[in-house]
DNA sequence: TTGAAAAATATTGTCTACAATTGTGGCACG
DNA sequence: CGTGCCACAATTGTAGACAATATTTTTCAA
């Protein structure tokens, strides 16, 4: 219900195609990516070479290439000779993460401010308005993309590529470890949060956008618990309760 | 004199090798990181994959696998199907380079500050120590490199390897861009400023430490200038002066 | 019946061949 | 003599074959 990515009509991307793509605009590396933000490739999941291959019909080439991505994108981890499974993020990992997030995201809003037009600042607010209708249509997919995409807004008012890359990685990896340690969906109205963030920057206390920022991630990083079912699944087997 | 990384030697990785090289542990990475680092390969160079297979005597997938690596770390630049470059970085990349150097390193600074314990200051003292030896015993290439790993070092401190990582990637950067634009070397006397950034975090002035990196920073930036060779090779071409 | 060792299977890493695209040189034409 | 077009050569992208490693299953002995 909440996204068609199913996607198993004869895809081949076979001979014909010779434009090197990204490869990370490849339906298959979307396909993995949206699977894993939906849970329904869960962490730890096995990802064979050759099923992949003939679940997309492409060769092995690509779906290497794709793995790769995904292996530097954090979504899945490669080991030597055992093949790639789902990325399965730790608790020391997560508090990194945010950690790494805070850090990144407080240097983004100081740039932002310093260097955002008005006309910027028009297009944020109309983001905002947007996350905010998704938010009383409660859709959730919907909310959750455009919750991060306010983030990536404020972060390409920078103006400066590098960080923005940056923070694109760790965003993306939050919204990992979102979907797989807190499934319920971020329920906290962070609108507000948002709206008063780009205030404080458009009003140029960036002092204060800063901090509330900081304060906004570790909001978020407070509603993650890792008290889940991938507990429940590593008991089942030691128990062997099948 | 300054390193015999002329590795011309019949190295084959061939048949026999089967646990996956991380591929920037190659000596195939080592040697084109570190011709572009002495200048052997200057900006704009073409990569041909072929010559590359037959000077290092390997296969078309390692030298496409580093290839794929050094892109990534934005030492060469690869464009579809036109084959790699050795990158060319422009003022204006430069710019957000340093920019997002200044910001990464003050993040680093004030987590290194809050997590350093005395073990790490006395390991970074050392650090200081070779590198003043270094500078004394005129060895350029060693002093440079030391200089970096002091950045690095205090990187490390902070205890976070995502931001750590980022930092390498972009002192890695960095360094392409001063081996470029400013050939003579490194010339000011960093060891002072980075002795002094050292003292100020460990008496807890962090504040003035940061201050001092950003200030240090900056003064490496003022000394990259882009009236060079490379603009006298365009211009040449440009004109038909030859 | 349980444990370990060995064969069989499955899966990954690497290499080579082929297809397609890009760049270049020559030729015709204005 | 300069300009545009076409064929050829050089180079990259992709696919599949082969080799080596990991995993599973089978077998044998205690």
């Amino acid at each position: 219900m909440t996204s068609a990515a199913e996607d198993t009509k004869p895809f081949t991307l076979g001979p014909g195609i010779r434009r090197a793509m990204p490869a990370d605009e490849t339906p298959i590396y979307k396909a993995i990516f949206d699977s894993v933000m939906n849970q329904r490739l869960t962490p730890g999941t096995k990802l064979p070479e050759n099923e992949l291959c003939e679940a997309f019909g492409a060769s092995r080439s690509l779906v290497r290439r794709v793995l790769q991505k995904l292996a530097h994108d954090h979504i899945v981890e490669l080991r030597p000779n055992r093949g790639a499974i789902v990325a399965t993020p730790s608790p020391e990992e997560t508090r990194q993460i945010f950690e790494a997030r805070r850090a990144l995201e407080a240097a983004l809003v100081k740039l932002a401010a310093r260097n955002a037009t008005a006309d910027d600042y028009a297009r944020l607010r109309q983001q905002l308005h947007d996350e905010h209708e998704a938010m009383h249509r409660f859709d959730q997919p919907s909310w959750a993309r455009l919750a991060s995409a306010f983030h990536l807004k404020v972060a390409a008012l920078a103006k400066n590529p590098i960080l923005e890359t940056y923070l694109q990685e760790i965003v993306s990896r939050c919204s990992l470890i979102v979907a797989v340690y807190q499934p319920w969906g971020n329920a906290s109205c962070e609108h507000d949060e948002h709206a008063s963030i780009a205030n404080c920057m458009e009003s140029g206390e960036v002092g204060r956008a800063i901090e509330l920022m900081e304060q906004h991630l570790l909001e978020l990083e407070s509603h993650i618990s890792f008290n889940r079912d991938n507990d429940k699944l590593s008991l089942k087997d030691k128990l062997g309760l099948k």
